[in-house]
Formats: structure tokens, sequence, C-alpha cells
DNA sequence: CTAAAATCCGAACGAACGTTCGAACTGAGA
DNA sequence: TCTCAGTTCGAACGTTCGTTCGGATTTTAG
């Protein structure tokens, strides 16, 4: 790997790192030239603008998550197993590249125009992957009151994106306990046995809530 | 109320649509001025900073929040009916207040200081009472291998504050339906009858994964 | 009507932003 | 040694930012 490529990966770390600290928004390209000692003007040898370090910051991410998962989830046939891939990969993945995929997450709407789509693009592959994927362990069973599929793959994602709002990945819980518990909790839920069906949702005047 | 209240109400609502719209940081004064059609110098009659702004919505819609759970979990003992109540609440709130709930979620971490202290303790006082809800319905029940206590919690407010993400009030899926979805969700998993047990987790050497 | 108080805003401040440019370095091949 | 492409950066550009200030306008009270 040339020098140049060497340099280029290590201004990308470091802008994904200071990108999740303080948000890509409030990152200055000078702060960026801080951490890496590489002068500001230096700094635009190696990319075209701030813009598209935050691109290719998520693009390379979502890229190694989605190669990994495919790599994976080859020749595996049942549902279940599917899904525990799937959340393993990402979790592991996630933990092990915190920065990065905070980035991912939380900037999800900082990009615009077709840097944006792009990237939106994949996010809706992986979504609808991981649809497909409920849509089956679903199929096997036969529930009288099945989960909506939207509301479960929009859960599970909230679940698992959610993590950077307080995991450790050095801290006691290791991943692998950590995905096991999601598994089991998206699977099985927090009472296993399901002996609460009847559920007391209080109705609720919106008028209370809303502004107007 | 005073007209001044009003009018001071008016644009924490119209701030708190634009932050939700393009985010806290990327958001100016002048989009602010714009929205609302106050001067620019105008805006400085109402509030003494932009990050004042901020923590007024935050703090404000935090505090509906608890007061309006405090009022419904009065009287109530049984810990199921406590935790239906608590998600039900969260959603409905999130979901009739979507800008202020999301610049709550999103932009955590755009206060600093003595501000940040303050809705982050509140913060962290509603995640214990989650989490002692949480603790409350495992003691009820008697399973060998619980879910890890933060991990559900986390878990339950992933699911709930990723809806930021997709959910549309107008659409089709109710509240009432997102939250008894989320409760069923949560409680029984995906797959209620739990006849899968043997979780096929993958161990995953992390030096694949990680940059170095 | 008058005066005081509350509300509003045009214009400007200094600071920080992303980006550019031309010149100065550096190291490898001839 | 000389050359030239690759690399680096100080300095500056134009723009936008949050905030302020003095005065104009409107509302309120006597």
């Amino acid at each position: 790997m040339s020098r140049y490529d060497q340099k280029h990966e290590f201004i990308l770390r470091t802008a994904a790192r200071i990108f999740a600290e303080k948000s890509y928004h409030s990152t200055s390209m000078r702060d960026i030239s801080r951490a890496t000692n590489v002068s500001l003007a230096g700094l635009y040898h190696y990319c075209k603008s701030k813009e598209e370090l935050l691109f290719l910051i998520q693009d390379n991410c979502f890229g190694r998550v989605l190669e990994r998962l495919e790599q994976r989830l080859q020749g595996v046939e049942d549902p279940i197993t599917k899904l525990g891939i799937f959340i393993e990969n990402h979790l592991s993945f996630f933990a092990a590249n915190m920065s990065e995929m905070k980035v991912l997450s939380h900037e999800a709407e900082s990009l615009g125009g077709d840097l944006y789509n792009h990237v939106s693009t994949r996010k809706d592959k992986y979504t609808q992957l991981a649809r497909q994927i409920l849509r089956e362990v679903q199929e096997t069973q036969q529930s009288q009151e099945p989960i909506d599929l939207t509301v479960a793959t929009y859960a599970l994602f909230g679940m698992m994106n959610w993590i950077y709002n307080w995991y450790d990945p050095h801290g006691k819980l290791k991943v692998s306990d950590l995905a096991s518990n999601v598994m089991k909790l998206f699977l099985n839920g927090f009472v296993p046995n399901g002996m609460c069906r009847g559920l007391p949702i209080p109705a609720e005047s919106p008028s209370v809530w809303s502004h107007g």
C-alpha cells in the first residue's frame, strides 16, 4: 500500500473519530488538521471536500459490513441461523468500528445530493435484506397475531444502532454476550414464557399531547 | 397566557421543527428568523442564545414526558402494567411531538456545560426508572438465563427512540398499534412460541474487523 | 394625549468556517 | 548532481456564523 493510501486512510480514521466525538457539522477542517498534524491545505491533497470525507467514511464502512455479511450468509438456508448471523455481524462490526458506525448511524442526513442517494440506496438494500430474513423467520412460525414486519425490522435496527449511546466495547460486557442477548431478546422477548398476552395499553386522547 | 409567552412558544416550536429537519449545528439563527418572521435581532428578545433554544426545547419536552408518566403510574403496582404504560407514554408522546423528541434524542450531545448536565441528569433518572420497571418484571418471572438488564433497558430505548428514523405519525400504522407491537415484541419476542433456543451465534476473530 | 415600557429591527461586529493558490520542500530516477 | 513529480503548507479569500447595539415603532397605563 502506497504512502499516499496509508495517509489517506489515517486521515479518514481520524476524521471518523472526531466526527463521532463532536458530530460532523461542528467539526471543522481545522480540527482534523490539528488531530492529524496535517496542515489545513495539506488535507485537500487527500480529499476534495469535507463532505467527501464523510461520504468515504460512510461508504467504506457500509461496504465492509455488507461484504462480510454476504460472505457469512453464503449457503445458509435456515432463517433463524441467518438472523443470528445478521445480528452478530452487525453488532460485532459496530463494536469494532464504533466511530465509523456512529457516524454512519448518526450522520445519515448530513450528506446531500448524489452522495446522500448513494449511501441511502445501500442502506435501503440492507434494510430490505433484514426485512426479508424476518419474513422468512415469521413464515416458519404460525402465529395468530404476528408482529408487524415494519415495526419488527426497525425495532431490530433501533436496538442495534442505539448501542453507540451506551455500549463500551472495552467494558465488562463482551460483544458476543451483547449479540446473544440481543438475539434472545428479539426472538423470544424479555419474558420468554409468554404468560401475559393481555396488554394493558391505555387509549389516550392525542389532544393532550400535541401542540395543536 | 401573555403575548410574550405565546410568541416565545411559537419560536420554540418553530426552532424545534428546523432543528429536527436539518440538525442543530447546521441550523442558523437566520433560518429561525426566516421561518418565524421575526428579525434576527428580535429573536434575542425571546432567548439569550441559540444554545438556550436547544436547552428549552429538550428540557420542556422531557419535563412533559416525565410529568405525564408519573401521573399515569400513580397507584399502579403490576410491573407488566407499568411497563405497558411506560412504553405507551413514551411512544405516543414521541409520535405527537416528533420534532421535539427527535431533537431530544438526536441532539443529546449538542449541549455543553451545565445545560448538558441538567438534561443528562433527567435522562439518567428516566433510564433508571425504566430499568427498575424491567427489574420488577424480571423478578416476577424465573428464567434460567435472564436477559442482561442493561442490554434490555437500552434495547428498549433503542427500539423506541429510533422511530424518528422511519415512523410517520400520519401514515397507516396507528400509534396505538405501534405501541402494542413494540410491547409484544419486547416482552414476548418476534417468535413468541419459544421453539428455538439454541442460538447459532458464531464466534469471530476481532482482528478481522478492527482497524488496528 | 402623554409618557413610560415593551417590542422590534437594520446594520454591523469579530470570529470561525471551507476552500484555494502559489511557493517551498522532499525523495527517487537519470 | 540535476530534474521533476509528488507532497506540504503559510497566507489569504469570500462567506456565513452568533451576537450586539442604538434607535425606531408599537403597546400599555395614567
